[in-house]
RNA sequence: GCGGCGGUGGUGGAACGGUAGACACGAUGCCCUCAAAAGGCAUUGUCCCUAGGGGACGUGUGGGUUCGAAUCCCACUCGCCGCACCA
């Protein structure tokens, strides 16, 4: 024993050959043709890389995760779909071009072939026959092609709005990207800018996507991400006329059961009617001074909460519905005009910020809810009080329903809802993206470009360098083009997509990857759609997650698809952090590269390993000794292999096991029941793993066990690492049997064999354990107290105390109840 | 403030309401070796006891339910993540 080693570099190249040599992972979409048509389908998904510079442990961790997922289904009976593309376009790419003066297409492609070599050294199961970069022709004609279907259909549209602007990346960006009032991408302050931009309307959706949540099996702390971001609230809208001008004001409120302590009223700076009323009175000078103000100040300045309030008078008055109270407007900056109708009623009394305004600004404030008890401000519930003889004393909630019947009759407002989630702004003033393919004629307007033009190409450039608008603008010939409907002279679109518009339909394009007619085939779709394990990381929560699941119900009112949900299930997967404990970063010097722990310990121990730390989900911290000890298993089990290797035979469960053989026999069918339970259903892989190394340890505590019955143990424990190790797990049980262990059924564990004829029971008095005794399985729950009461330990702890109750757990415990 | 998640040895982590600490790292001792590397074996929660054995205490804190609680319930506390002047 011990000569010839455990030598990965050796192994795991031999059978990335032999996958790619015979496609093994390809899977058609015909299950008839493949006869597998009595299969069940499982499409297993991981988030396509975004191809920067080299793979990162991250991606390791990714695709070890969804590989393991795919293997244990193929092994388990599905026709397995396992694809893998790359996420192209974006703005790292275009920014570095701008640094390096590497053309970003270049640099793209430079880094996807980085990945393929990573995946195929990694020896993650792809079909790589639909394999695609969204940055190709192929792919992108059919994201123009989708925008051009969401135009048709009203959910694409161009408008004039205040948008975030990023003055670094010269660039608009969704709402979404700004984080903390900053640029996602690169941190940036972000301004405020009133541009016309191209939107997505899923807002349309917003019930939909809020709905349909709970028909997938997600994370709860995702779907509660979403829930909060789409921020559904139920009120009412309610109108508050001002006289002099003759005009109404609808406001949204949550709470139009304290309409009676409304006392003031304030609208957003940018509202659009602020000059208007202001102007020709003695505040319109302060008014201008206060909207230009706040319209200079950061989103983030404006956005803290804890700054004092602030805000100027109208000069003007309106009416509340209710009591017919003339209260005096104000226009202040804590009022937002994205949200609701950009003007609220104020009832400082019931809440928070009108309170603080109201002190501000010496406002009267009236309780309508509550008792003198009830310190203001309250925003509890309670009795009314000030509102009229027909609600006072009536319970609040019971007031809210009563008031709202009350305001729709008088057809002064009605029941409403609110979201806090806004269009998707997808136009980008960039040049490494989708075209937006539509042509502007100075006749006909807007014009889309026709489907049997597409693809509308990206023409190569030489400078990156955005000014303000997308340095497509500066491709003249490219720009300079013929309007599709009058072939008179047109301008085509020099604005480019944001790249998640390219992520929010990837996965219908696997299905289909090779079609040149269409996007995709339905049938095609419908023999894989919707995904039913994707897997990545939480950052995408809200954004990737929420447009493709807008995409695909989109598309589904388009009859195109045949699905309401794109992702069954998803699972999001922890992040591998430094040898430190914190987030890896480069200039905190702690970032651990895949490609030398691969080269030195083994793509299947780095596998292994990052599934081993711990549970999947969770961040857990890199640590080179984990990695040897992982790579000391795999060692143990090839030497395993390697010494009961001989000429190959039956590696089956031997019949009439005994002594040491049963043992091993037993503690391998313990395994596979063991690893089985951890995979179906749960992403227990570090369980598995766990329980496929004291598979392994028992093997090493029973050398002298009889030849098959070591035989078996050893390739039972190659066949259960196989998904983990795939490499490796190939290699000892082609060592054992000649077969192929990707083309055996998942292990099955033998009934018998899980019970042992003896257990070791447990003797507890009053609950604590006092002694154990090996009794027969299966033995009378009388003869278990027997037993158990006759025991040294028990006997001690009895002590001539009467025993008042006996608990017996068959197979288990004993427990007894003693005064 | 709102929403979500979590607190277990020196470390990462195991535990259908039923033996807390599987598995691994680290540490200590031994074997193999001229020596080393590699490998193998053993011990390893804390404290206490006249010690081949036994006892007490132990899953953030306090209470509760139960024959039995890391697990269920209540309150508190600390930490992480998301959202946040959203009316």
């Amino acid at each position: 024993m011990g000569e010839k080693r455990y030598d990965p570099r050796r192994i795991e190249p031999k059978w990335q050959e032999i996958w790619a040599h015979e496609h093994t992972w390809e899977v058609s979409n015909d299950p008839i043709g493949e006869g597998g048509g009595e299969l069940p389908k499982s499409y297993v998904l991981e988030m396509l890389p975004y191809p920067s510079g080299e793979p990162h442990i991250g991606h390791l961790k990714n695709y070890a995760l969804g590989d393991a997922i795919a293997h244990f289904h193929r092994r388990t009976g599905h026709r397995v779909l396992h694809p893998m593309g790359y996420d192209a376009f974006g703005l790292p790419a275009e920014n570095n071009a701008i640094k390096t003066g590497v053309p970003p297409r270049e640099a793209a492609e430079q880094s996807i072939a980085a990945f393929q070599r990573a995946f195929r050294a990694w020896g993650i199961s792809i079909d790589w026959s639909r394999e695609f970069a969204t940055h190709q022709p192929s792919y992108y004609r059919w994201t123009q092609w989708i925008f051009l279907k969401l135009l048709e259909r009203g959910l694409a549209y161009r408008q004039e709005a205040a948008v975030n602007w990023c003055p670094n990346d010269q660039t608009v960006l969704a709402n979404e990207q700004v984080i903390d009032g900053r640029c996602e991408r690169c941190g940036h302050l972000v301004e405020i800018r009133q541009l016309e931009q191209w939107f997505f309307r899923i807002t349309d959706y917003a019930d939909r996507l809020l709905d349909d949540l709970d028909s997938i099996e997600w994370p709860e702390h995702v779907k509660a991400m979403q829930r909060n971001w789409i921020g559904r609230s139920e009120g009412a809208e309610v109108s508050f006329r001002c006289e002099e001008l003759g005009i109404d004001y609808p406001v949204f409120t949550t709470r139009p059961d304290t309409l009676f302590g409304a006392t003031f009223f304030v609208m957003a700076p940018e509202h659009p009617d602020v000059f208007k009323l202001a102007a020709g009175t003695e505040n319109e000078q302060a008014v201008h001074e206060y909207v230009n103000r706040s319209m200079a100040e950061s989103p983030e300045e404006r956005g803290d909460a804890e700054k004092p309030k602030t805000g100027v008078p109208l000069g003007r008055t309106v009416t509340n519905p209710v009591n017919g109270e003339q209260i005096p407007m104000y226009v202040a900056d804590y009022v937002l005009m994205e949200y609701g109708t950009g003007a609220i009623m104020a009832v400082p009394a019931h809440d928070e910020r009108d309170y603080a305004f109201a002190r501000a600004f010496d406002l009267p404030i009236r309780r309508v809810i509550g008792t003198e008890e009830d310190e203001l401000p309250y925003t509890g519930d309670g009795p009314l009080t000030n509102s009229g003889p027909e609600f006072d004393g009536m319970h609040n909630r019971e007031a809210y329903e009563a008031i709202v019947d009350w305001l729709d009759r008088e057809g002064n407002g009605h029941r409403s809802v609110n979201f806090r989630l806004r269009d998707w702004l997808l136009s980008r003033q960039r040049y490494w993206g989708c075209p937006i393919p539509v042509v502007y004629c100075d006749r006909c307007g807007l014009v889309p470009v026709p489907e049997e033009d597409l693809p509308i190409e990206l023409p190569e450039i030489e400078d990156y360098q955005p000014r303000g608008r997308s340095p497509l603008a500066a491709a003249e010939a490219w720009v300079a083009t013929r309007c599709p409907r009058c072939g008179g002279d047109g301008r085509r679109e020099t604005d480019t997509m944001d790249t998640f518009v390219d992520s929010s339909w990837y996965f219908l394009r696997y299905c289909d990857a090779r079609n040149d007619e269409q996007a995709w085939d339905r049938r095609a779709l419908a023999s894989w759609m919707p995904a039913d394990q994707y897997i990545g990381g939480v950052e995408h929560a809200i954004l990737h997650l929420m447009y493709a699941r807008f995409f695909v119900k989109a598309l589904a009112d388009m009859e195109l698809v045949d699905v309401q949900e794109p992702f069954k299930a998803l699972f999001t997967q922890g992040m591998i952090l430094g040898s430190d404990g914190s987030k890896m970063s480069k200039s905190a010097g702690n970032v651990v590269s895949p490609t030398p722990i691969v080269e030195r310990f083994g793509a299947d121990a780095a596998r292994c390993y990052v599934l081993f730390v711990g549970p999947p989900d969770q961040d857990a911290a890199w640590s080179d000794t984990g990695v040897e000890g992982v790579h000391r298993f795999l060692s143990r089990l090839w030497r395993l292999g390697d010494e009961l290797a001989g000429e190959p035979g039956p590696a089956e469960q031997p019949h009439d096991p005994s002594g040491d053989g049963l043992t091993l026999v037993r503690k391998a069918n313990w395994a596979i029941e063991k690893v089985t339970g951890d995979m179906r259903g749960r992403f227990a892989f570090n369980t598995a793993i766990a329980a496929t190394m004291e598979l392994v340890n028992e093997l090493y505590r029973h050398p002298a066990a009889d030849a098959a019955a070591r035989r078996f143990a050893t390739a039972t424990a190659a066949s259960l690492v196989f998904p983990f190790a795939p490499h490796l797990g190939a290699e000892v049980y082609e060592l054992l049997s000649g077969a192929r262990v990707w083309e055996e059924p998942w292990p099955e564990a033998d009934p018998e064999m899980l019970q042992a004829d003896t257990f070791e029971l447990v003797c507890q008095v009053n609950g604590r354990v006092r002694d154990r005794v090996s009794a027969p399985t299966g033995a009378a729950r009388e003869e278990l107290e027997r037993l158990c009461r006759e025991t040294r330990g028990v006997r001690a702890h009895l002590d001539g105390q009467d025993v008042v109750k006996v608990i017996v757990v068959p197979d288990k415990l004993v427990n007894l109840v003693v005064r």
